[in-house]
DNA sequence: CGTGTGCCATCAGGTAAAATTATCATAGGT
DNA sequence: ACCTATGATAATTTTACCTGATGGCACACG
């Protein structure tokens, strides 16, 4: 009678995000029929409606919502079940889906993953590249397990650990004289024109709010995706730009480019990891973010000795 | 690969508690090989051995201990899951399956019964009826809904909410020629034989403990297994013995048999209910607790009625 | 006013999973 | 040395579940 399964409540999750048979099918990699079967099964289980049946999409009854929340929380618990088995035969071992944001992997990952792949050669690592938002999503949603990416993250599954301050410099043609001025200021941002990475990334954010720009009227449109990009409009002479300290490394070699630091207080991000707050692999995350630490010394260090003062 | 069921939780939880395949086997209604086979494909899933095999029994293995304890919260929560949508149609609809200890069962059921019956006749009651301790025990493992019985109960997973307070009165053979004396006091109990039910019993303790008494040496080692036994025992001038209020009714009726009350402070135990903290079940309970008060109120009606001072 | 499209349910068939019964292997206890 | 208890294994049957094809229905659109 009453034979709920995992499988059902994991279709039945599915469900509830997609709103569609359908896609919630995908999602599950299976066919739409076995998953509309599953879910009567589950209704028929439950003696309850779970979901009102409508063309355009579906709608959870009340009670299908509340069943949804439990269910939820009931897979998140199966989850880190089974993340604590499969890794606590050892610290970084087994697979580790990890996220990064774009202002940080180019920047970070050189130095870490060589240590990484040395230190815990049983490390299957799964990278993903993209913007916070779809990060924490997938972090929540259980598709990644741990982040590297600018702090402070508000979700109330997550929890944090800043790892290191990561300086914002002012990145200028080469060509821009400026006087023997060493400091900059936010007054001279606004002389300029302010190129930033498009929307969605947090480093733009963050450069607008140091700058008090509300919005991106003072600002160009154009919005590119990597700072690569930036870094090569800025040498090209076609405006200025906010630079984390980590790429100046990298980004400043072999360009036109002149970079300053800002007069106190410097304006920053902190760089940390972050991972949902039920995880049981808070070894795994301590180890790695002591290379991450370890990371962020190198890659500062290389960009010390590009800007030679 | 991992492939996790419900299932295998379930019957990894049974072997956990009985540490021995052929007894888990038997608790989950199946037989030893399909249990074996389940347990092989869970330690499989997850990559670890859970149990060392032993002739003469089993053990878990320290991961196996932590993913038991894990296992069982998440059938805890599943168990929730599916209790909250069952009965989340209507109050006390469907199965619920309620504990009783015996020095209640027989006087506060026989008015409580009926009136269920008459107020929620969707409500299919499956009755359980033995001490404390098992009834507990039984509660936290999910085999009982609900208990009544006598307060506190100090487990950490159990709410408890009271209903009624039962003054213990002192009943001793009508032959007894009290000289017109209406308050009975501890020094009375100990100059005669005292009658009480045999171990386990809560009553018995509580009787002890009014009594100052810590062992049971000054008491006869019978044990009765019945208040009834008991209060014929105290018809027969065998003894005497300390009747909660609420049997006065149904003892007292064609017995010789003196009912007196205590000096004050007047003992008594407070009847309640308990439940699993984490039941969704709480409307049923609460449903539940107003026909006991009821019930009460009519059984302590019917000991006046038997007692005309 | 039909026709197409999107969405979910149903059906039939095959395959994989899991249960049962029966049997085996081994370590202890006597 | 034998018996017993315990868990693993084997063979078979039963059950569960998925896929692919089909059906019905409401809505949008020509």
């Amino acid at each position: 009678m009453a034979h709920v399964t995992l499988k059902q409540l994991k279709y039945f999750d599915a469900l509830a995000r997609e709103q569609h048979f359908g896609r919630a099918a995908d999602a599950c990699a299976v066919t739409q029929p076995a998953l509309s079967m599953q879910i009567q099964e589950l209704e028929a289980s439950l003696g309850i409606a779970l979901v009102e049946r409508t063309r355009s999409g579906i709608k959870l009854t009340p009670k299908g919502a509340e069943i949804a929340v439990r269910a939820q929380r009931l897979l998140n618990d199966a989850r880190d079940l089974i993340d604590f088995a499969q890794h606590s035969t050892g610290v970084l071992s087994g697979s580790l889906r990890f996220g990064v944001i774009p202002s940080v992997a180019p920047y970070l990952l050189p130095p870490l993953l060589p240590m990484l792949r040395a230190t815990y050669p049983d490390l299957v690592l799964h990278l993903r590249e993209t913007q916070t938002q779809h990060l924490t999503d997938e972090l929540v949603e259980g598709k990644l397990d741990v982040l590297l990416l600018a702090l402070p993250v508000k979700h109330p599954d997550i929890e944090t650990r800043p790892i290191l301050e990561d300086r914002f410099l002012l990145a200028m043609p080469q060509s821009k004289n400026l006087s023997g001025r060493v400091r900059a200021t936010k007054e001279l941002i606004e002389s300029d024109r302010l190129l930033l990475l498009e929307e969605g990334h947090c480093l733009r954010d963050q450069a607008l709010t140091f700058c008090s720009l509300q919005q991106v009227d003072t600002v160009n449109t154009f919005g590119a995706t990597s700072l690569s990009t930036i870094v090569e409009m800025v040498s090209a002479g076609l405006g200025i730009t906010l630079l984390p300290e980590i790429c100046v490394g990298v980004e400043s070699r072999s360009r036109d480019l002149k970079v300053i630091p800002f007069a106190e207080p410097q304006p920053s991000r902190t760089l940390g990891l972050a991972w949902r707050k039920s995880s049981p692999r808070q070894a795994d995350f301590n180890a790695l973010a002591a290379l991450v630490a370890e990371a962020g010394k190198i890659t500062l260090k290389r960009a010390e000795d590009a800007t030679p003062a």
